[in-house]
DNA sequence: TGCGGTCGTGTTATCGATAACAATGACATG
DNA sequence: CATGTCATTGTTATCGATAACACGACCGCA
């Protein structure tokens, strides 16, 4: 029947429909669920679509359907829980509607962001995940242009492509460092990644920068590292912070609790105490913290949420659903022990 | 022309080549850099398809091609450095190829690499990627039978699906322990998952012990956590070792340097001194070693090697080569604080 | 001048599915 | 008994590309 060489001769819906004596229509109808097949036929093309162990063709389907079930997603790393959460939060829902993730990590470069969205295009996916709100102004205008379902995550927006799920980090900012100027707190310090890099952490910094002004204290130094190995950047900042001298911060703010961890090995090395000396806090609430003697002050992010809440709305857009499906959502702030403790609020970890 | 509901019309391989006033061949060759084009026609369509920002369709490619240019992937996590480090080493190595990527996390579940199998063949990748060289009975027959390009990583088998590409976990197992029997350890202990979680751990162990067993030495008691939080895993097993008292171990092996990490976090809290007390081995060598005050003793792997060497031979099996393209890569010990330390060898790190 | 060989390009068949529409048959209704 | 409705099932056109083959122009050489 062909012409072309079939070397790993695959099977394909025509055997099906030929083994079960009806048309291809009918066994695409029966195996996808649609309805208007009678239950006699359906459960007999069932039986022998498993028995020939029939595999439905994905790249004909995505052809004939003009889009495909895969979602291109895009994360600036999945190293630590960050990503990796959210990941595992859309997943699952994903899934279970049918569809694929196909990831990639872009390292914080928005020009890789750029080139993964014409990678993936190319397969007409059902729908893209970003992080963030920062993205190149042609892929925004043309995502919004081809009404390409796009999920926003991570970081709220007002004005995003299509659907924006996450936190205020200027807010979440504003709120910890409202936090530590109430606990006594007077010379902030920030420790990160360079600037351009992640900007969500430099708009907590600007929220952090922005309660200390408020209240009438110093700015934060900040001490922005290069690398893009957090566990290096927290040492190295921390270092830095201690070797510059001049009046020691007393708070030292850190993009993330692996940051902060480092951080924290640094200042045990130098022989500054924690929290006597200075207080360190974190950002995201990551499981390392969960294993540390001291446990790091905190910042919780609700990842899996995001990812879940996301999927759902993406999902529901691909579906055909308008209006507005974006959510922001709450953070929680955690005290340890690497910064004095309120005095009996309702907050702070048990144990 | 066409009769369906178009609603964000692409720009299709016709309009190319309507612009162009050539057939659809001539700009599908001229495109994909097939040899038979003029040199005049293929700049001119190169042209017109980045004025038009013409995006093949690889829906339609596939189809055609009867496979497509996807890889998939299974990977146990990518929660820390070692299987997002092979993934690095690959990716590049691929896309400069021209594939992509498509990657799902089992959590050490053999099941749910059986799901991705199926998940993925529907879309006729042009190979696959999995993690070790335990996996179900029925995939590793299926996919031999229908020869599909396969890369099993991490550890190297010596009858693999197809090709092998990874370091001998036993024998890392053994070295190690031969080397820390060396310098006078004899009561070993191991830190790790519950069975059947991670195979390539459990042959280290079985190194290990071998290694005791030939000297005539202690069996190593084991610690098998079944969270699948390492950080957690590392701290609890650490604690148990002591708790459960006896003879404690002189020196304890974990099965990651995370793991590693933990354990140290908890003989801090227990109050045992290392490595007076006892001496912590790690495996890896992860990136969070690297800030820590006291470096743990580990076993360096080479990941990214790995990564690219996999993608190399795979690609090389795609393109129809044949015969034996697996690789078994060496290990190298270094010592840390964690560990006594040998007299004057070639080994350990610098600084 | 004639003929085979190249080169560049077009034509036709196909990849494996789905959408839209057509057709068939059973059954109810007047 | 004619006719309309509904439920099932089949037919045809398409999705957007690529492979294989066909064809005409041009070339060189005997």
């Amino acid at each position: 029947m062909t012409k072309r060489l079939r070397t790993g001769k695959t099977v394909n819906i025509d055997d099906v429909a030929r083994e079960a004596r009806v048309s291809i229509m009918t066994v695409s109808r029966a195996l996808r669920g649609v309805e208007g097949v009678s239950e006699t036929k359906r459960s007999e093309i069932f039986e022998i679509a498993e028995r020939l162990r029939y595999q439905p063709n994905l790249n004909a389907r995505s052809l004939a359907n003009v889009q495909s079930s895969l979602i291109g997603v895009t994360f600036p790393n999945l190293f630590n829980d960050v990503f990796a959460d959210m990941l595992d939060g859309m997943r699952p829902t994903l899934e279970s509607a049918g569809f694929t993730t196909i990831v990639t990590t872009t390292e914080y470069d928005r020009q890789r962001e750029v080139d993964w969205i014409n990678t993936v295009r190319p397969w007409r996916p059902a729908g893209l995940v970003l992080t963030g709100t920062d993205h190149d102004e042609r892929v925004k205008r043309i995502l919004r242009r081809d009404q390409v379902p796009t999920l926003e995550l991570w970081e709220h927006s007002d004005d995003p492509i299509d659907i924006s799920v996450g936190i205020n980090h200027a807010e979440a900012g504003r709120q910890i460092a409202e936090q530590m100027i109430a606990l006594g707190y007077r010379r902030p310090a920030w420790v990160g990644f360079a600037p351009g890099h992640d900007p969500r952490a430099e708009r907590r910094l600007a929220g952090i920068r922005g309660a200390f002004h408020a209240a009438g204290h110093a700015d934060a130094r900040a001490m922005q590292s290069g690398t893009t190995d957090g566990y290096k950047a927290g040492f190295d900042g921390m270092r830095r912070l201690a070797e510059e001298g001049e009046p020691l911060p007393d708070i030292v703010f850190f993009l993330s609790d692996h940051f902060a961890f480092s951080g924290l090995m640094a200042c045990a090395e130098i022989g500054l105490r924690v929290p006597e000396d200075l207080g360190i806090v974190g950002f995201n609430s990551l499981s390392i913290n969960s294993v540390l003697p001291r446990r790091i002050t905190t910042v919780e992010t609700p990842r899996r949420l995001m990812g879940t809440l996301g999927a759902r709305s993406l999902i529901a857009r691909i579906n055909g659903i308008k209006g507005n499906l974006s959510h922001c959502l709450p953070t929680r702030i955690i005290f340890g022990d690497t910064t004095r403790r309120p005095h009996r609020t309702d907050a702070g970890s048990p144990t």
